[in-house]
DNA sequence: GTTTTCCATGAACGTTTGTTCAGATATGCA
DNA sequence: TGCATATCTGAACAAACGTTCATGGAAAAC
């Protein structure tokens, strides 16, 4: 049987992972030692190995969860038919899902590299699913002429870079509310790509 | 006197220079070793020293050169004076530069917060004066009603990142010419600020 | 031909790395 | 109360880390 109360694994399984997401978010992976982790959640090195098989594994771990998190939420937002509402939900959902995410966003754009040749292949797997749903709106919006694209991939790829950047420097609280935030956002792709 | 001919060091310096620009890029600074480097070279690690004083100078220095001749490059540049049209150059400057130096970019962009703290404030200091480049122009325009923007500062920074993510992708002999990347970039940069 | 200067070697240093594991501790169940 | 199990400690491991330095050889200067 399972035990309920004073397993403290259901306590501290969480706590290594949000250490590890912090420390990889804000000094990298590779400048990180399983040491330093361990003394965040509060706990001797060894410890950590109850929860991840190695350190590699924290980083997979992490980079998995949030691009699958990443998806499920787009799959379950509610989104127009019409190209323009579509690329208006998508705009609005990316940025709003990305400030409330800053660390895993920083160590999914980020890491990528530090990855194993096969965690790569995982994880870019659903990075390309995530990148073909914007570019699957702005096919469907130029064939109806629509957006004004002289390429639809360049293109692709422009949108989540600028997209993607507020997360570096967003912070809670700050100068302009969220709502505003996304909406200028929207507003800056809707000019880049004509509509 | 400084000797010409067999004098080793005007060889080994800028090798070692190129041979930590290429692994800190594909790798990152802190998952790159003194020996990768040497062993690039074709030196052992001990004759790294007589070219850098640690392995933090040899990060300090990639990206100092790099933002120096970015911003040198950008004095030089000639830029006419309306807003939209200085804001074209910047555009096109922006892509050029950083298209013909994917590894510099990329380390500059990535590797800050492997500085030192005093490094950092140098190379900071450096980024903020490039980022208010293209600030200026941006805030020109608006004032005379010739861009349409909310936040100047916002928008800055969703330019920057907009324009900068082209060296993630792009590969000499690609799919695109270089100045056809660069007005596709410009087009959907001035949109994006309803010029 | 001798001296001087430069640059690289090769070995060594103390520290830190990721990972393992036998044993201690504490909790849930009978 | 005592047994079983889940979790953590503390120490150890070999390997790799950044950095230093005495030594050697080759080229330049005289």
């Amino acid at each position: 049987m399972a035990r309920k109360t004073g397993s403290h694994a259901e306590i501290t399984g969480p706590r290594v992972q949000a250490a590890a997401t912090e420390l990889f978010a804000r000094h990298g992976y590779a400048a990180v030692s399983m040491r330093q982790i361990a003394s965040k959640v509060g706990v001797q090195v060894g410890a950590l190995y109850n929860y991840t098989p190695d350190k590699q594994g924290l980083l997979l771990d992490i980079m998995d969860r949030h691009m699958n998190e990443l998806l499920d939420a787009w799959a379950e937002e509610s989104k127009p038919e019409n190209p323009v509402g579509r690329l208006e939900a998508f705009c609005r959902f990316h940025v709003r899902f990305h400030v409330a995410r800053p660390d895993t966003m920083f160590i999914a754009n980020m890491e990528l590299r530090n990855l194993t040749p096969e965690n790569f292949e995982a994880v870019e797997g659903l990075r390309r699913r995530y990148e073909s749903a914007l570019e699957k709106i702005l096919l469907a919006g130029q064939k109806v002429g629509l957006f004004n694209i002289t390429d639809v991939r360049l293109t692709t790829m422009a949108v989540l870079a600028l997209l993607t950047g507020v997360a570096n420097w967003y912070r809670e609280g700050g100068r302009l509310p969220l709502t505003e935030v996304e909406r200028i956002h929207w507003e800056m792709v809707r000019g880049a790509v004509g509509a």
